[in-house]
DNA sequence: CTCCTGTTTCGACGTTCATCGATCTCTCGC
DNA sequence: GCGAGAGATCGATGAACGTCGAAACAGGAG
């Protein structure tokens, strides 16, 4: 791919990404735009990578120090890759080691999705 | 896994499914578990299928009230029976029609899941 | 019993995805 | 500049997934 020019409006802004599940039947587009977040969890390797995040202090963890799933380096950083473009990491890099940390807004947001819909 | 009576240190009893993903690195196995609920909503027609249950009065829907979201209605009973094997619907035949309704506390633990996540 | 309608199951097909080894980029220390 | 270590990217491969049409199954109506 020749596209390492490309900076597009990769921004996610997930906040008005998706109303709650119950309120009413979602569009084909919110359904689009919302499942993706869902499929970034719904890897079981990518679960643990994100908990492991997650639960580090600061919310934040080196990807040496999460590594140690069971998989090889390059599907470790395919998976923080795939969490990234969901809007649920973010990356920086300091030094020698490329630190990831949550988006706490977007976890919010998806669990606000769920929680209403089991209230009504 | 033959865990046919678990008693170990597991003060949420509330369902079989998850720790928070914020409270410790998720193992293996709670990786395992936990990522399939994740991945059931992670298809944007399951993610339709499932809100538009949910949305339904009651909580409960007939398949030939939400079987408009684009696919061919086999692919709509496909769908319905991943969300039932994932736990998060339950169905029910009354007569020439079979319904289906939401699973509200298996929601509610997904939804912890997230925002305590989000909370720490 | 026979037809009709609603729903599920069955194969099959094309696409997506997770995974790996090899390679590349970036940064630091010498 | 050069080598070493940390991550990211690339290309390939095998498994899993979504989708469909056809057929099977289950109840109600005539």
């Amino acid at each position: 791919m020749s596209n390492a020019k490309v900076s597009p409006p990769l921004r996610n802004e997930v906040e008005p990404c998706c109303p709650p599940l119950a309120e009413r039947p979602l569009t084909a587009e919110e359904a689009e735009r919302t499942a993706k977040m869902f499929k970034a969890l719904g890897d079981p390797v990518r679960l643990r990578l994100f908990s492991a995040v997650a639960s580090h202090e600061g919310g934040e963890a080196c990807v040496c120090d999460i590594s140690d799933v069971g998989v090889s380096q390059p599907t470790v950083s395919h998976h923080l890759k795939k969490l990234k473009e969901a809007g649920l990491l973010s990356s920086e890099r300091r030094g020698t080691w490329v630190y990831y940390r949550v988006e706490p807004a977007v976890l919010a947001a998806m669990g606000q999705l769920l929680t209403r819909a089991a209230a009504v």
